[in-house]
DNA sequence: CTAGGAGCAGTTTTT
DNA sequence: CTGCTCCTAG
């Protein structure tokens, strides 16, 4: 491509970026690797770096994808694109997540995989039903086989790009589940429904098979960039690679310190395979941090320090700031009306507004005590979380009566709904239907359509009570099916509700009763966001919600799960329950690769906040209505002295003589830190002379090695008090 | 077939 | 303390 000349308005732009920005931005189309520090601007940088794509060098925003870690993301690139470039120049764009942009190539290119084009998105709760009953299938026990094991097991198959046929035969377990995959995904085919995980995987197998079909899309998206690549998983990974192998023109933005998704299959090494893979990457850091102030910035160093060779730089320009407060509280009540108090005293002072606060913890259990303070203070929240609405029994129900409509062969909305309201179908009779339709090798769903499509052919299977019961839910499934063309979801919806008397069923006078009536209302707002026709479109965009998605600009604090916090920033951030047990969470602390994890989130919320950071430490949790006394998180201990103020030292009387040590490892800022050192490194001892880590052993923020000397001689030493130097990583 | 009660098990993070 | 499954009586 020739050198861009570029129009007025983006050179205004470029010139209001820093060195890096502006270098990652313009950099020539190739392969390019953003390494971005917290709050260094990586959202800017992508969103320019399309606008300069199109504006310098004439690229058609139809040649451009752009995956985002959420679908708010994407519509706010979308949005600050149309201001930068103009509706016209920035419209025909491809961004969204990659689940969202899987589902779409699987719709366009139904004719490649068995599902047609009309299928629906299996969610959890999908998932679990067609496990079970996968399990009963093959007689296989929940008592030795848990469901969410089984789930598990095989997600994290399908994330790693393995099928049924491919899944390790080794032990006598693998083959169990091996079987239940198997028949998984039967039964989802046969429900034509695709799980979270089938929308990467049959995208991925479908690109890889039919190399016209790769073709097409690579020609297509000539420009390819993902952000937050650092939690892409293995088959997220294959794809990219399929589009952009030839082209190569793939620009990725990433932060390994804060992969926070390693559970759910993400893999951080991505980053060293796309270095691989693309060797000639240009790699480019941001380093300079525009959120927060300096003393919050040394606290998330501080954090993230073990987790390197060489102590992490982050800084700023916005000065020292406040001190991050370290408070303890006697238990997660006390901890609740802090964090309210505080909030107050901060609006009175006028030091910050409602909306500018963030609530973030690890579990979404935690939330419950903190909205029963603000409700008792009546202050507003914001809640973040897709499953509080979208997991709702009323929600889920109406949305079952819609995909049922849009796929009639959904056995598990079929299996959710065909009683509820009650109607009179009861176990006997479903199991008739069931038994009948998998006899004819039909969906249950088909088989009612037929029904009221011809009742009488059907006399013969199902007896006289079984037959009317079954008859009268066929003839209003068929009506709402053939109304369901030409008809917005709002309507079909409003239709429903009628039609099966779900108010009456819902509002049965308890105040209960009113919320859940409230929810549906709500339900009905956002389907009425739906134009007619677009059925198809509403089902998929509740099916792919995330957390943030139900973020809402308001002036209210907001209380959010650290994953959730990803990506955000707010001037004000409490991040509560920080103990031993939920952060790290005990479920994640005996595995090393997990703790890391738990290190890296904490270190995410950190860096949420740009003015103002108060950690809280609550010493008595209530677990299953029993008070448990809490120690406090080990990562406190990692926060320097010096930025924080409060109950650290109460909390950690220990670290108050390592301060004064002048030899110790957490020595005064400025001073040569002490490398964290690792199996296999080579270092110089004054006495000893060079030699090799053989291992580490972690011990109360310092750590014993074991050296072995090339003179021969292995020696323990104290990585804090040995004249020691690494000579090479 | 439904409603209501007793008895039970269980708490990570999410597309 | 919850929210679920299972059981029994109408």
């Amino acid at each position: 491509m020739t050198e861009p000349s570029l129009p007025a308005s983006l050179e205004a732009l470029l010139a209001s970026l820093n060195p890096q920005q502006r270098e990652a931005v313009t950099a020539p189309p190739g392969p390019i690797l953003v390494w971005a520090g917290p709050g260094s601007g990586k959202t800017r940088v992508l969103t320019y770096r399309v606008a300069y794509l199109i504006a310098a060098y004439g690229v058609s925003p139809w040649n451009i994808l752009a995956v985002t870690f959420t679908n708010k993301a994407a519509r706010e690139m979308e949005e600050r694109l149309e201001q930068l470039l103009g509706s016209t120049r920035a419209s025909g764009l491809t961004v969204g997540t990659f689940h969202a942009f899987c589902a779409r190539l699987l719709r366009q290119e139904a004719a490649y995989h068995p599902f047609t084009s009309r299928f629906v998105i299996a969610d959890t709760d999908d998932q679990r039903r067609l496990l079970q009953q996968a399990m009963k299938d093959l007689n296989i026990s929940e008592a030795y086989y848990p469901i969410s094991l089984v789930h598990t097991k095989i997600s994290q198959a399908k994330n790693a790009g393995l099928w049924p046929e491919d899944y390790p035969q080794g032990s006598p377990r693998d083959r169990t589940i091996a079987k239940i995959y198997q028949r998984y995904q039967a039964l989802l085919e046969a429900s034509r429904a695709l799980d979270f995980d089938d929308l990467l995987l049959w995208a991925v197998r479908l690109l890889s098979e039919y190399p016209g079909l790769r073709e097409k899309y690579a020609r297509r998206y000539q420009h390819i960039l993902v952000d937050e690549f650092q939690d892409t998983n293995t088959l997220q990974y294959h794809l990219v690679r399929l589009l952009a192998q030839d082209h190569r023109r793939l620009f990725v933005v990433g932060d390994m310190d804060q992969a926070i998704y390693r559970w759910r299959g993400a893999d951080y090494k991505n980053l060293e395979r796309f270095q691989r893979d693309f060797p000639e990457a240009q790699v480019i850091p941001l380093e300079e941090n525009y959120r927060s102030t300096q003393f919050i910035l040394d606290a998330a160093m501080g954090v993230i320090r073990p987790l390197h060779r060489k102590p992490k730089r982050l800084y700023t320009r916005r000065g020292q700031g406040r001190r991050v407060v370290v408070k303890e509280v006697r238990d997660t009540y006390q901890e609740a009306t802090y964090v309210v108090e505080t909030i107050l005293e901060l609006v009175r002072a006028g030091e910050a507004r409602l909306g500018d606060v963030a609530i973030m913890y690890r579990t979404n259990a935690q939330s419950r005590v903190l909205e029963e303070r603000f409700l008792e203070y009546r202050l507003p929240y914001r809640l973040v979380g897709a499953q509080r609405f979208y997991g709702r029994r009323e929600v889920k129900d109406l949305l079952a009566y819609l995909r049922l409509i849009y796929n009639p062969a959904d056995e598990s909305s079929l299996l959710r709904i065909i009683n509820v309201p009650s109607r009179g179908i009861g176990m006997k009779t479903l199991a008739a239907l069931r038994t009948y339709a998998q006899r004819q090798g039909k969906a249950a769903g088909e088989v009612l359509l037929d029904l009221a499509h011809d009742p009488d052919a059907y006399h013969a299977v199902f007896p006289g009570r079984m037959h009317r019961a079954l008859y009268a839910f066929a003839v209003q499934m068929k009506t709402w099916q053939e109304e369901a063309l030409g008809r917005s979801p709002l309507a079909l919806l409003d239709r429903i509700i009628e039609d099966v008397g779900y108010e009456a069923y819902v509002r049965d006078g308890s105040e209960e009763g009113e919320g859940r009536w409230e929810n549906v209302q709500e339900l009905r707002r956002i389907a009425s966001e739906y134009p007619p026709e677009a059925l198809e479109a509403f089902l998929e965009d509740v099916a792919l919600v995330s957390d943030q998605d139900t973020l809402e600009n308001g002036d209210a604090p907001t209380l959010l799960t650290l994953h959730a916090a990803k990506g955000l920033e707010f001037p004000v951030v409490f991040i509560v329950g920080l103990v031993e047990g939920l952060l790290p969470h005990e479920r994640s602390m005996h595995d090393p690769e997990s703790l890391n994890e738990e290190r890296r989130l904490f270190y995410v919320g950190i860096t949420r906040a740009m003015n103002r950071l108060y950690l809280v430490v609550p010493r008595t949790r209530w677990a299953f209505g029993v008070p448990e006394p809490q120690e406090p998180s080990r990562f406190l201990k990692d926060l320097p002295m010096e930025a924080v103020e409060g109950d650290l030292l109460k909390l950690f009387p220990e670290l108050r003589r390592t301060t004064r040590e002048p030899s110790s490892r957490r020595s005064r800022r400025g001073s040569r830190a002490v490398p964290a050192y690792r199996v296999g490194m080579r270092v110089r001892h004054a006495r000893w002379g060079e030699g090799t880590v053989v291992s580490v052993e972690e011990a109360g923020g310092d750590q014993i090695l074991m050296v072995a000397f090339d003179g021969g001689t292995t020696k323990p030493l104290l990585a804090s008090m040995a004249p020691l130097e690494v000579v090479e990583s």
